[in-house]
DNA sequence: ATTTGACTTAAAGCGAACTTTAGGTTATTC
DNA sequence: GAATAACCTAAAGTTCGCTTTAAGTCAAAT
């Protein structure tokens, strides 16, 4: 079974132009062509592209994935550096989510403040000491030091 | 008090460019100028790029940002539309915390992938029928039907 | 007085991941 | 057999948030 450009696109929801753009960048090897030039995708060609959707979806790069699928070509003597890569890349996932849960709590903040601001004008919203110190602790930038 | 460009660039841990450049993208409204076209940031301008890299690490885009300021200069008739502005962005952030974890998920899988393949080979990993599952759980694109 | 350093504008460049355009060939369907 | 749909390559364009470059003015220090 082969699957032509389209059909591969509708079935991973890319765009044909997405595809051709992989391929060119070589992040499809295999993938072959009948003698006029139209690429002709297998079932194994598929699978390749559900392995870079995963690869995408855990925060690699483009490059990264390049890189990656050298490693694979070298086979077992790559499976150290292919290791860190994905140890490496966890770190860096953590790291975003701890900035969006701070992140989070900013618009909680000003979500309350828009809500005091509504019920009781905005001019008023600071009288509520309670709201000053959550701003105050939330919003103050550590590395700003205004010395005169 | 006022500050010189290089000044405030220290302070925020921003470049003099960059700073220039929310300038002229409309970001920086207030800030004035010496008769030799100087630029002269007083206190309330730095407590604007507080607020500036606040709303910025909230995840908002600069023309975002921008549309805030517009929203601000309205004054009270605009406080709905900005507290929307800061519910959307709370459900987008939310939404990308999940997928973060989605993604935390498959690296921890691929993680413990090459944990197996340098304790017991890469062609003896998948033997181990737990990973197999846990595999087929966390990389199946739903969106794929591979028919005929 | 001249050199150094900080400031100015305007415009071009960058990197990532596509998307769009242009111009053309091939395949299918009525 | 002719229209239409799907494919092809190559290259330029897009968006975002800066960064870099070019060419110059201005102010302070030696």
């Amino acid at each position: 079974m082969s699957y032509t450009i389209g059909k591969v696109a509708k079935m991973m929801g890319l765009t044909t132009h997405t595809l051709r753009f992989y391929d060119k960048e070589g992040l499809l090897p295999n993938v072959g062509k009948t003698k006029s030039g139209v690429r002709q995708f297998t079932d194994s060609d598929i699978n390749w592209l559900m392995m870079l959707e995963c690869l995408k979806s855990t925060g690699l790069q483009l490059k990264d994935i390049k890189h990656y699928i050298n490693l694979l070509k070298k086979g077992n003597s790559s499976l150290v550096e292919r290791a860190e890569m994905f140890k490496k890349q966890k770190i860096k996932c953590q790291q975003e989510i701890n900035l969006l849960k701070q992140t989070m709590k900013k618009l909680d903040f000003k979500i309350h403040y828009y809500e005091e601001a509504l019920k009781h004008g905005e001019e008023n919203v600071f009288k509520n000491k309670e709201l000053v110190r959550e701003r105050d602790k939330l919003f103050k930038l550590n590395k700003v030091r205004v010395s005169k």
